[in-house]
DNA sequence: ATTCTATCCATAGATAGTCTATAGATGGGA
DNA sequence: TCCCATCTATAGACTATCTATGGATAGAAT
């Protein structure tokens, strides 16, 4: 069976807002999102979800309001702000540049 | 000026590991190597490699012994073991596969 | 009616890994 | 002789993740 590599270190944060690019979300619908698409690879735990949560909130790069959800129960939903915009596009580039760097080591050695 | 991403968390022991296929190296070299093979993104700081390579010993995935550099200066040269091979070749399918996930869900929203 | 399951929020504590900062030794070149 | 580059190494702080809980509620099942 295929193991079970949870999450690569400082991604969380650039997945939560890429996540809500696609609208507003509450912390469970996030989390099932990036588990749905990574096609059921990337789980992300409670523990990591909410204190990534307030992190992005404290930087303002989230706001969130209580709401009801489709199935009438109450929850806390996440709004990407427009720094969180501009701090996506941050992490998205800075990751890529990352990745090409490591893929050239790893391609040469 | 572009920022300062040292490394992606998680990543240093593959990275090690990788640059010892080439041969047996000192720390101060395989530092070089990464950073060089990079292009000057990547930086392993001191405080990271030691540690890691002494991890890495611990596993059995290195072996040490003290040697001279080419220019003659007593340095501790690290060999990758067998079990380092198979190890790394764990951890590039990991990575890879990992990366992959990421790219699914930041390219789908 | 009651229990169960899925949904939903959140925190505490442990652990891992990296960074900053520091310390010291040595060979070669200016 | 003095300095710089090379080379090893550790301590302490910090960040982010994981494990493990705890609790509340809606709707379905029994």
């Amino acid at each position: 069976m295929p193991k079970k590599p949870d999450l690569l270190p400082g991604t969380l944060d650039m997945l939560i807002l890429k996540t809500l690019t696609r609208g507003p979300q509450h912390g469970y619908g996030i989390a099932l999102s990036i588990r749905h698409l990574s096609q059921d690879f990337l789980t992300v735990e409670e523990g990591s979800l909410y204190p990534a949560l307030q992190r992005l909130l404290v930087q303002g790069w989230v706001k969130a309001e209580w709401k009801k959800t489709e199935t009438n129960r109450r929850a806390r939903f996440y709004t990407l702000t427009p720094q969180g915009r501009k701090q996506l596009g941050l992490e998205l580039s800075e990751f890529e540049q990352m990745i090409a760097a490591i893929g050239r080591v790893l391609q040469k050695a």
